[in-house]
DNA sequence: CAGCGCCAGCTAACACAATTAGCTTTGAGT
DNA sequence: ACTCAAAGCTAATTGTGTTAGCTGGCGCTG
């Protein structure tokens, strides 16, 4: 249920979901969606939970067996993909706070962490400079995707040449550490 | 009015930014409100114009005078300054589209579109790349901000020093191009 | 100065979303 | 066959956005 609220969300955009619309839907009545759910708050932990997971799959299925140059452009495109993909799902992730530390969600931003982490192993990045490098990375990516699964890049230059050129700046920047 | 929006969605954060609260506010029963706005879009994309033109303004006037990695470190830092210190303002600018080429949101976006493009003039960026540039300062200094903002980082590392690092990040990637 | 009309407020009312309470059905396990 | 819990339903409440239609004040014009 909370998968198809994801789905929902990816459809009509995360404002979009409400509670009616998801009943209506799964074929049932709103009241309903209570008793699987404790209310819209816990639905959009839910599904922020879940896109959290997929995505750190998505990426670290990408990187497998890829080091240094190649892994960062595979962790990168599989982020950017999963977010164009499911912009209502991740969305909803932007905002959460995990209540404690075995919630599912941050148990999956911590995969997506771990999986960027061993991105920057293919570098020499000083221990000091990791956490740094993360964010950076982190930073870059969700802030393109983001603006772009809002239509944020208007003007003319094409985009997929764009995120391209954006893996490779990084890439230079972390060698060249 | 749309200021006094502006200030309480960045009180209460922008999804409490609700009608009868910023009536509330001014003194006023909710439905005068429509006096002087055509309902919820039209003040969110208000305020979202009003965000755009002070964080260009400031942008602009942060690197007045500089150049080169000055003028990027001085328009990064005002830009994460302003959305720190207006998250809800800020936050209304995702996701707007401009009407048309004159609209107020479309010419905010496109005067601080224009100061970081001459802050890349400081930087020796082939004609050809300065479009994807600007897209690639733009992702890392919206995604920082916003992630910053929503309490994004959590873990240890100290934030203002993460910035400072990611300033340096780019500075010298700009400069071996 | 009297009258006119507009601006900005108000009350009443409605639509729709989230939520709660309490009843009913159904199906699995004893 | 009996029990009970899960999952559905209707009815009702609250909060938010929005519209319709009325009203009082204030500047202008005749």
């Amino acid at each position: 249920m909370v998968a198809a609220g994801a789905a929902l969300a990816d459809d009509v955009g995360l404002p979009g979901l409400t509670m009616g619309l998801l009943a209506q839907r799964l074929g049932v009545r709103t009241p309903s969606l209570y008793k699987h759910v404790e209310g819209m708050d816990d639905l959009l932990r839910g599904v922020a939970a879940l896109a959290l997971a997929e995505a750190g799959d998505a990426v670290g299925l990408a990187i497998r067996g890829r080091a240094g140059r190649d892994a960062l452009a595979a962790a990168a495109r599989a982020f950017r993909a999963f977010v164009l993909a499911h912009p209502g799902r991740y969305a909803a992730t932007v905002g959460q706070e995990p209540t404690g530390p075995d919630d599912p969600l941050a148990v999956g931003a911590g995969r997506m962490l771990d999986t960027f982490r061993s991105v920057l192993h293919g570098y020499d990045v000083p221990e000091a400079d990791v956490d740094h490098a993360l964010r950076m990375l982190r930073s870059l990516c969700h802030g393109f995707a983001t603006l772009e699964s809002a239509d944020g890049f208007r003007w003319s230059a094409d985009v997929d040449e764009s995120f391209e050129w954006l893996i490779d700046f990084a890439d230079r920047g972390l060698r060249a550490m």
